[in-house]
DNA sequence: CTGAAAGCGCTTACAG
DNA sequence: CTGAAAGCGCTTACAG
């Protein structure tokens, strides 16, 4: 590809001449811009960005990085929340990296990436990587919060504890005593904080839940998430002691609706059922309508992308925010009688 | 952040040597490679990616162009296609970066990605951008045939006038006569060769389709395309004279569902539906389940990726590839009496 | 308004 | 096994 020396020669000026008129960063004469775009034209000349961003150390891009699951699927959740990352970066001139490159552990492959500040999904319990990126002088911002607690670390995330003490007191307040838990897998920090939410809103009543109601997906057992609501209530209505089943997503709610149709369970009638879940559309065309939290995924996307902009101007910056999930109310919970 | 050049220093050795130590590409002695990595260590020092792709010549960056429609949300089918994508670049150890800037028409703004290829979608009629990669010596893979058709191009596409033929013989073969038709936005190209495909299939036993029973998708319209479906069976049932609906989507067929329960249609005993859509777990889900097409967009994720990373290595290889679309019957299409 | 030259932080023949 | 030096393709003070 031509370069910007070979514009030069051609047009007959130097190249600091050609890089101004397509930088605009100082003024040219009218002559000489329209010579250097011809020459640029007939050469096919593109500037090259990588020595453009090596010469003034901005990419222009944001790093979104994330863990790809061994089935390579994303989840509802994450796919909004990348939405709301790229709709905002893309708003600000910005363009998207998305890093999902398994980790490697020696620290030679631990190369920068050509970021100019990175977003971080589900930070893990004192994650190395977090102390890395502020070694490298990276701006970083997380979504979910870090573990432990730093004060100097940008976050965005819900309250999930809270959230699951809200739904739980929702289902007591209705009356249900025992409820079944298809909760996240179980390496999430969000299935901790969740389940300690629920069995505190329970606890405060005097209740407990049995951990045989406090179920995890697992990966190797389910073909999907929504076989995974299935399966759960195939497997455990009728042994299990519940009126009320809680599930980690609306695709979960499905197929426990599934399971309900098949068994001939009323919902709610006989079965209360509710979703942790994000995508309110699927929950409103479902029939009957799915109760379910509205976690704003693409607003927590929106927010960290703002945050990490705003930083990579001013990296002192420093924010923490938490975003509120609101109850849904439809139709699939009902007070007991 | 710590360069090249402090770690040599403080290591007494050369940024060859240095550079030698983190790339491997030539053996350094066991002694000096231990002192260089502790100094790095010590200086947290990492390799700048920008510097070392400016060497080089490559980012290990695959550019995925896509153009973001303006409520910013991503469809079904995009978010299937770029998980293909990112899994087949993920396991060649290529990141992905999305592009979804808008285009400006200033060629002084075309500034070349930092990325050694790039997979673009739906390309438009006489896509200029296409010329342009080629002079920037830039390895394309389309995502939906060029049009016009280009023997030099490599794309990966479904043959969706093939498919929408199919799915009109289908229809005829249990009887049907009348359908109504809520195809994508008119703007796509895939709506004009799914329009012509059904149109064919109906013209070959002497039927035609009245232009009001083809409806396009209008995004000023509609919310949601569930919404889309709700509404335009709201609309058009007893007025217009059909027997199924064709939907774009399953989402879209989610809406005409709902409508008809509303209604109190009985699908598929009053109606039947179909859609020309790819989420096969939702379809399972649905009650009735919904019969639908499989495209498979996952796959042309994959396909476009492996292309394209066969052509970062010999910019030479062309390949067209057309995923089979396939009809997944389940429960939503009926023979009339 | 324009040019010459140093510099951004790496890699890689060429020598030894 | 290691070093010195040129080069990747830009930008940007400094001078004029």
């Amino acid at each position: 590809m031509a370069t910007i020396d070979d514009v030069a020669k051609h047009a007959g000026v130097s190249k600091g001449t050609v890089s101004s008129v397509f930088s605009k960063k100082r003024p040219i004469s009218q002559a000489v811009t329209e010579r250097v775009l011809s020459v640029a034209r007939e050469l096919g000349y593109y500037p090259n960005h990588v020595a453009r961003s090596l010469a003034i150390k901005k990419t222009m891009i944001a790093g979104l990085k994330m863990p790809i699951s061994k089935d390579g699927v994303m989840s509802q959740f994450e796919i909004q929340m990348i939405n709301g990352v790229i709709r905002e970066c893309s708003r600000h001139g910005y363009r998207v990296l998305l890093d999902t490159l398994p980790e490697h552990d020696d620290p030679r492959q631990f190369s920068s990436d050509p970021v100019d500040g990175v977003i971080m999904l589900n930070p893990r319990k004192n994650d190395a990587r977090i102390e890395r990126y502020s070694q490298m002088g990276i701006p970083l911002v997380l979504v979910g919060r870090p573990d432990p607690m730093d004060p100097t670390i940008s976050y965005v995330d819900n309250d999930n504890k809270l959230m699951a003490y809200q739904v739980g007191n929702y289902l007591l307040q209705l009356g249900h005593r025992s409820v079944l838990f298809l909760n996240a897998s179980a390496d999430m920090t969000v299935s901790a904080d969740r389940q300690s939410g629920l069995t505190e809103a329970f606890n405060e009543q005097g209740l407990s839940i049995p951990p045989e109601n406090l179920v995890n997906f697992l990966r190797k057992l389910h073909v999907s998430v929504s076989d995974y609501g299935y399966h759960s209530l195939m497997n455990t209505y009728g042994k299990l002691n519940y009126t009320a089943v809680i599930t980690d997503t609306d695709r979960v709610a499905l197929g426990v609706l599934r399971a309900a149709r098949e068994l001939g369970i009323d919902v709610p009638g006989d079965l209360s059922v509710i979703a942790l879940s994000n995508d309110a559309t699927l929950a409103q065309e479902m029939s009957p309508k799915l109760t379910s939290v509205e976690l704003s995924a693409e607003v927590l996307g929106t927010q960290a992308a703002s945050i990490l902009i705003q930083k990579m101007n001013d990296a002192s910056i420093v924010k923490q925010h938490v975003v509120d999930a609101k109850l849904v109310y439809r139709e699939t919970c009902r007070s007991l009688p």
